[in-house]
RNA sequence: GGAGGGGUUGGGGAGCGGUCAAACCCAACAGACUGUAAAUCUGUCGCCUUCGGCUUCGCAGGUUCGAAUCCUGCCCCCUCCA
């Protein structure tokens, strides 16, 4: 776009991933200098993260393609107190074991994503309890707690929006944007970090860190986020019904994960192939311009490569086979949900309905029978026109049983 | 501490003694149309085997033939005053 130099901050903003910095000018050039390093945050609060943090781990990556140093910073140490911003309420606190657990589950799709290792532009992981476990009290407050007002934390958002609404804050939460900002001071300190990436919810914990170490160490840290990621309906993007999409496994089979991607509204897949993806941006704007039916093309790509990148190659193959047997050849693929009923139990027959919540196409009962009424129950592809019907191990094919709710939520039964 | 207002089915929000499983909106789900899109239209949307039953309207009791609706106690929230 405009004269930048650097290659990171050329593709950063091609790619429409910064949505502010602070003196762009400056940072630029010193990245067109030599490599850097840079870091964002990640809080331990839960066990997997989810797509909203993808678009953090895709600027580590382009930091890491484009030969910086891209630090992974886990919130161990920040996750005790708890990040107040854009909350009404305080987080639940967290013992450390969970915390632990947490930070284990969400290295997981990191290991994919990023080189670690000890070269230059490898990345690392640290984990911000190394320093904050052992901050001396008295000692933070005199050399720390002195630079920053309460005049101006007050008037920062996440503060002031709990102020506002009357709703409490704790002196405990009021410490977080400090000790974020130490986090930042400290990895500038340890490992040169000079920059720091978030959301654009992070924006004034971020600048908190940049002015921190200016007035202890007259060092000049630098601060860019990206936009919140919405959907072309305005809405929060990664929230569906069936609950977040997780980067892990363990979380989100690897087809629902990759039925996430291949569902993108028309609107959305040009965004989301430049911030999802390494396609080069020739082929993004080709894709992004396909019209009609013909537009199924880029979301199954963007499916492949997003699932690709955050799951493994084999698995984004997995689940398009799946996708394809499925959809187009109205087959089965190996990779829907499976569920396994005693063979006795099949040989003896069972209730369709029954068969379907077993399934788990339906929470209950009444709403399998909905569907049926509604003729969006399938068996074997052919409509279940009563709610009477019994399921027997007559009716497997090739070993199995195909039920379909609707047209896109598909499981296998298997006897067993 | 004083004075008021409120807690209803995923969310918002009606209901204020029977006709209430509870209006309406949103979300969600299914069907039609399509392209595994969006928009639109239609239907559904507490649980259970039924025009039948069961469990719900902060919690626990009570009044009544009958309560989400009235009374008592408790818990929580909000607004205003101090």
């Amino acid at each position: 776009m405009t004269g930048l130099k650097s290659e990171f901050l050329q593709i950063l903003t091609e790619r429409e991933f910064i949505h502010q910095a602070t003196d762009l000018e400056a940072l630029d050039a010193k990245m067109y200098e030599g490599p850097i390093a840079a870091y964002i945050g990640f809080d331990c609060t839960a066990r997997s993260l989810h797509v909203g943090s993808l678009v953090q781990i895709m600027m580590l990556r382009w930091l890491q393609k484009t030969g910086h140093k891209p630090i992974a910073l886990m919130g161990g140490g920040t996750s005790k107190i708890g990040d107040p911003s854009g909350r009404d309420e305080s987080r639940q606190l967290m013992t450390d074991e969970i915390i632990a657990d947490n930070m284990a589950g969400i290295r997981k799709p990191f290991d994919h994503m990023l080189t670690f290792g000890d070269g230059p532009s490898d990345a690392m992981m640290v984990n911000n309890g190394e320093w904050l476990d052992s901050l001396k009290y008295i000692s933070f407050l005199r050399d720390i707690g002195t630079h920053f007002t309460i005049n101006r934390m007050l008037t920062f958002d996440s503060v002031k929006l709990r102020l506002d609404r009357e709703q409490p804050l704790t002196f405990l939460e009021f410490n977080y944007m400090i000790l974020q900002a130490y986090d930042f001071m400290e990895l500038g300190k340890r490992y040169g970090c000079v920059l720091q990436l978030g959301g654009s919810d992070q924006w004034g914990n971020i600048v908190n860190g940049i002015e921190l170490a200016r007035r202890v160490n007259s060092q000049q840290l630098f601060g860019v986020t990206t936009p919140l990621i919405t959907t072309a309906d305005g809405k929060k993007m990664g929230k569906t019904a069936s609950g977040a999409i997780w980067l892990n496994e363990d979380h989100l089979p690897a087809y629902d994960f990759w039925q996430f991607w291949r569902n993108t509204q028309d609107a959305d897949v040009g965004k989301f192939l430049r911030l999802f993806t390494e396609l080069p941006m020739d082929e993004v704007r080709r894709l992004e311009k396909l019209e009609g039916a013909e537009i199924n093309e880029a979301k199954i790509i963007l499916a492949n490569e997003v699932t690709a990148l955050v799951r493994g190659l084999d698995a984004a193959k997995a689940a398009e086979a799946t996708a394809k047997e499925t959809f187009e050849k109205g087959g089965a693929g190996a990779d829907l949900p499976t569920v396994t009923i005693a063979s006795a139990t099949l040989e003896a027959g069972i209730n369709i309905v029954d068969l379907f919540v077993d399934a788990g196409l339906g929470a209950s009962k009444g709403e399998v029978r909905r569907l049926i009424k509604q003729g969006g129950a399938k068996l074997n592809d052919e409509k279940v026109d009563g709610e009477e019907m019994t399921v027997t191990a007559a009716m497997l094919l090739d070993g199995q049983i195909k039920l379909s709710a609707g047209k896109k939520r598909h499981a296998l039964v298997k006897a067993g």
